[in-house]
RNA sequence: GGUUCCAUAGCUCAGCUGGAUAGAGCAUCAGAUUUCUAAUCUGACGGUCACAGGUUCGAAUCCUGUUGGGAUCACCA
């Protein structure tokens, strides 16, 4: 249990012995304490006035002796300062934990809940590259995953592939149009920008057309859809849904470029999937759902033969879930999806990394499922987040106004190998050892630079100003990881008793790096990667600025060299580990 | 218009279920290296927490309203 909330218990009996009272836990506020007054926590006494009808100062005073009194093996002392208790941990329970966590096993262990979470994230479509909001996704999702199996979950990571619908069709129109046949390999291209390419010349074609028809005086939303190509676009995904040979069989083609691009991106990024869905399977399971809705009365059908499904009476808020045609929409294989992921995994929690734009569309889903009376309806989580926008505005596939991940990456790893070799730390490696090297600076000055901020909030980027290596950064918390590396490597195998009294900084760090298994478990609770950012940063802080001061090789006494080596130690691996739950690699040299 | 999210230092962001004098990084300025990795550390400068009310011992945090910005409300996905 952490400190933190053996504090809260210590408390909560405390109460009960002094004033027959009984308090939840929850009412038991523990704060660190401000670092201008002594001790490690603090305990508000405010809320508890009305319950010991005394003054607040008062109750602080009757707490802590009370407190210090009955576990002299938790808390050696205690202040009261404006109605604040503050508490100071006994050096032997930090020694204890110091010692524990030292041990040649991971720093977080502790967390054991059990369940079973499916995360799905990345769900790219077919028809484009990723670009740089993308990678937001992919590693929110990643690093969610690996929060939750840290927080002791069985965790499927689910990649469901938007592999159908109208906007395929729009790149498959325009390549057969403009294309002479020309394919990835004859052009050397990456198959997913490849195929990118002719989804943009849909759109120049569609502008094109759209425009004579509206000098000719047609409406511009008419002209929407009269256009020529777009007819032909719909009526391509008539066919793919009616199995027309040829189409399904250039629909294959393409979208296997695009799967092969797809694939050394993810590679590239370090992220991989326990399960694949694709929509091109899942809708036909959607439509059986929705049968069965029709016969519930969940759904109705209009006499056109559409059918839609009542969200909310007044105002009436209808949806559509299967056209008037019989084909599809998005929704309709989302049902199915959600079906199929139940079936085979039977998770508690299904969470989707899908952007904010999505919001109304899963709670609709979430509406839909309920009203159908699936039991898994009520695991589903929506964890949005915002747009990566550019300074100019949105980034837009169909316009070609997009920061490229591939490109991204490769800036990055030119940036990491600038800085290293103007840094004169190219020394000792070798050339296979710098490349591994570039790819874990830049890619975790990447990673960390997306999942720092708040998933909910939309972040500016502006490619014109590189990513920071410095200060609240990847590459910063890495460098922290390798000096302790250095130093660890030094100490060898050095061991003593480090029963030593503790001072000020010895105590901080110890105190901090206690708070790791929270920190995880609240992440989790929160689906917030930011969290693990923070957290890591402030360790890579502090330790920075301990070993400023605290000579770890040349301490004064054996035991405060060996408690010093536990220190960092210790965190050296709540570094690692934490990074690692941010797909970011911790280097041992750098 | 309905719904919903956001607004904190010049910039980018923290601030947990209300707690002590609102914190980091970047930028600017001034320092620290014969010493375990200076991709580091120490200090200075920088704030009407969008605005107005309310709730209470106590509000950046909760409630209401206002302003500004984003998203969404399709037989698109």
């Amino acid at each position: 249990m952490s400190f933190s909330n053996k504090i809260k218990e210590i408390g909560a009996q405390a109460v009960q012995a002094l004033w027959q009272q009984t308090v939840d836990l929850n009412d038991i506020h523990v704060n660190e304490t401000k670092p201008e007054f002594d001790g490690e926590y603090t305990l508000v006494t405010f809320n508890l006035a009305k319950i010991a009808r005394k003054k607040p100062a008062e109750i602080a005073e009757e707490l802590g002796k009370h407190i210090v009194d009955t576990h002299s093996k938790v808390f050696t002392s205690y202040n009261v300062i404006n109605g604040f208790l503050n508490l100071s941990l006994t050096d032997s329970l930090l020694l204890e934990f110091g010692k524990e966590k030292s041990l040649d096993t991971a720093v977080c262990n502790d967390n054991n809940t059990s369940g079973k979470i499916m995360v799905e994230f990345s769900s790219p479509n077919t028809n484009k590259p990723l670009h740089f909001g993308h990678l937001r996704n992919n590693f929110l999702g990643d690093s969610v995953s690996k929060i939750y199996k840290a927080y002791g979950y069985d965790v499927c990571k689910a990649n469901l592939i938007n592999d159908r619908g109208i906007h395929i069709c729009k790149s498959m129109i325009a390549w057969q149009k403009e294309a002479n046949n020309e394919t990835p390999q004859s052009t050397n291209t990456k198959g997913d920008h490849f195929v990118g390419k002719y989804y943009v010349k849909f759109n120049d074609l569609y502008k094109a057309e759209m425009k004579e028809l509206v000098d000719k005086g047609v409406s511009e939303k008419d002209a929407e859809r009269q256009a020529p190509i777009f007819l032909e676009a719909q009526e391509m995904l008539r066919k793919w849904e009616a199995g027309d040979e040829e189409t399904v069989s250039l629909w294959k083609k393409m979208n296997g470029w695009v799967y092969e691009g797809f694939e050394s991106t993810y590679d590239r990024l370090g992220i991989s999937f326990d399960r694949y869905y694709y929509e091109s399977d899942t809708y036909l399971l959607g439509k059986k759902e929705v049968d069965e809705g029709l016969e519930k009365k969940v759904f109705f059908k209009k006499e056109d033969g559409s059918v839609w499904i009542t969200i909310k009476e007044d105002p009436l808020d209808e949806k559509l879930v299967l056209r008037s045609d019989g084909t599809s929409v998005y929704i309709t294989q989302d049902i199915g999806t959600a079906q199929l992921k139940f079936e085979q995994e039977q998770m508690q929690k299904s969470v989707y990394v899908i952007g904010d734009e999505q919001i109304y569309h899963m709670k609709v889903l979430k509406f839909i499922l309920e009203k159908l009376g699936k039991e898994h309806a009520a695991g589903v989580h929506h964890l949005s987040y915002g747009m990566v926008e550019l300074p100019h505005g949105k980034m837009k596939s169909r316009e070609g106004t997009v920061v490229d991940a591939d490109d991204m990456i490769d800036d990055m790893l030119a940036i990491a190998q600038k800085n290293t070799e103007e840094l004169g730390k190219v020394d000792g490696f070798t050339p296979e050892e710098l490349t591994q090297l570039y790819r874990t600076i830049g890619l975790g000055a990447l990673k960390f630079y997306l999942l720092r901020v708040d998933p909910k909030k939309k972040m500016i980027f502006n490619p014109e100003e590189s990513i920071d290596f410095h200060g609240f950064t990847g590459p910063f918390v890495q460098y922290t990881h390798a000096r302790l590396s250095s130093i660890l490597r030094k100490a060898d195998d050095f061991s003593a008793e480090m029963d030593t009294a503790l001072n000020i900084e010895e105590r901080k760090m110890l105190t901090e790096l206690e708070k790791f298994s929270s920190i995880i478990e609240q992440a989790a609770i929160e689906y917030s990667p930011a969290l693990i950012c923070n957290y890591v940063y402030h360790i890579a802080k502090s330790m920075n600025s301990f070993l400023n001061s605290q000579h770890i090789l040349t301490a004064e006494a054996d035991s405060k060299k060996a408690l010093r080596i536990a220190i960092a130690k210790i965190t050296k691996k709540t570094i690692a580990e934490g990074l690692s739950l941010l797909g970011i690699h911790a280097p041992e040299r750098m």
